[in-house]
RNA sequence: GUGGGCGUAGCUCAGUUGGUUAGAGCGUCGGGUUGUGGCCCCGGAGGUCGAGGGUUCAAAUCCCUCCGCUCACCCCA
């Protein structure tokens, strides 16, 4: 095998589109049934707007970016995530004077250079949905919505655990984080390699460690619930009421931390069984700090991203296929080209109807039918031309009937409208 | 970047202590019905056994190297 795709990049073959095409028209009617409006960014961006938005040491910007020189020498990167290009545009645009709220929705793909495994590509497809403009905690809790409400489509809700936290804010963030680099500082002998790394990179991370020695240590860690000021903890209180009020389980995870840097207050992460070692389906919060990473206004925002990948893994069974109105099996060239005629007419008027290409055997274009799940075939051979007649089978019933040629496609677009 | 598992037909997989023209099921195409689908029966096409090298009279099978896929670590949606 010479030619091969790109190692992590997949070709999506009709099955799975089909899949795709059902989650994406799902996630449409959720979003736009509450008011969110589909902006599309593209794909490719300065690199800078992902190295300021995300943060220079984070492993995303720090080797799993696809970044190139374009032949003008412009530092170019295919985008890792939706958000930090969405608000580049709101900021260029000047979206925020258009209205002070703005609710959006993109899906398509992203890029990583990970090493791929079970729900991971190194092109991966996500719906993400941004608020931008509203420090209302509503807006966290509407957020976490559409993100339950449109992977539960596709998920059992007992398959499915919502976890939540508050990261805190520029106030009270630091003084966390200072104590527990204190603490991490502290007991470094005690904590595995890994940690000892991340207790110098991205100190909140070692909350996630699998090690049992290194989460016997944690036990003692402070926690940023005691560090969170009134403010931020008011915030999250009025988030986790309106959770409960749209009727979303949940569980508080103060261990839950980000990857991305802008990411403020809210948190949160919805996991899934069945998933394999990548069991976060959905993860998002609030990132009201990007925007000014940007040059832009100080502007509030709340997102969050969904993973087509991890979802089709949660979608059971396979899609039905599409009904086809009619099959026309014409034997001869004078039937076969009368019969573009009516395949003509009677796709235009929206009937499904499939036709051989070939001229085969009536055996082979009957069989074709059956395949394609006709559920009428029309029958015109020379027989039928000469009497000026046609024979329409049901193909479950196998009745048969003789139709006159004057009129055929009006008396099959009748007879075959479901 | 690190580690484990796996590479035989389009797909799912057999293939004995190394042994002659490498098999099955599904799918596909055709025939059984010179003009009627599914079920059944018969037949055809389709393989550099992942690649290269080595051992041997003989390798899908044993050894080495590489490549690919996959799962996990890392990290993350």
């Amino acid at each position: 095998m010479t030619l091969k795709a790109v190692k992590g990049f997949k070709d999506i073959l009709p099955e799975e589109a089909r899949k795709r095409q059902k989650i994406e028209e799902v996630a449409r009617q959720v979003f736009e049934g509450c008011g969110l409006q589909e902006v599309r960014t593209p794909i490719l961006e300065k690199t800078e707007v992902f190295a300021r938005g995300i943060g220079e040491h984070t492993d995303i910007v720090e080797k799993e970016m696809y970044t190139f020189k374009d032949r003008n020498g412009q530092l170019l990167t295919l985008r890792p995530e939706a958000t930090a290009g969405i608000l580049r545009a709101v900021i260029e645009h000047k979206l925020y004077n258009v209205s002070p709220v703005l609710k959006f929705y993109t899906m398509g793909p992203m890029f990583r250079h990970e090493r791929p495994q079970k729900g991971r590509l190194r092109q991966f497809h996500q719906l993400n949905v941004e608020y931008i403009g509203s420090d209302s905690p509503v807006a966290d809790a509407e957020v976490i919505f559409l993100a339950y409400e449109v992977v539960s489509r596709f998920a059992s809700e007992e398959d499915l655990l919502l976890e939540i936290n508050s990261l805190g804010c520029p106030q009270c963030r630091p003084l966390h984080r200072k104590d527990l680099v204190y603490f991490l500082k502290n007991n470094m002998e005690d904590l595995c390699k890994d940690c000892q790394r991340r207790s110098q990179l991205n100190p909140l991370r070692v909350f996630d460690c699998k090690n049992e020695q290194c989460q016997k240590v944690l036990k003692f860690a402070p926690v940023m619930k005691h560090y969170i000021c009134p403010e931020c903890a008011s915030h999250m209180g009025k988030v986790l009421d309106a959770l409960e009020a749209f009727g979303i389980p949940f569980v508080q995870n103060p261990y839950l931390v980000r990857g991305l840097d802008y990411y403020r207050r809210t948190t949160f992460e919805l996991r899934a069984k069945g998933l394999g070692a990548q069991s976060t389906v959905a993860a998002g919060g609030r990132y009201d700090g990007l925007s000014r990473l940007f040059d832009g206004p100080e502007l509030p925002g709340v997102g969050m991203a969904i993973g087509v990948e991890r979802l089709l893994l949660l979608m059971k069974g396979e899609l039905e296929a599409e009904e086809v109105d009619l099959f026309i099996a014409a034997l001869g060239s004078e039937a076969r080209t009368e019969a573009l005629y009516w395949l003509g007419y009677l796709r235009r008027n929206g009937l499904r109807v499939e036709y051989s290409l070939e001229d085969k055997s009536l055996k082979a274009q009957m069989k074709q039918a059956d395949r394609v799940g006709a559920r009428y075939c029309l029958i015109v051979g020379e027989r039928e031309m000469d009497e000026e007649e046609a024979i329409l089978r049901n193909m479950e019933t196998k009745e048969q009937e003789i139709l006159d040629l004057d009129d055929l496609p009006e008396i099959l677009l009748e007879k075959t409208k479901s």
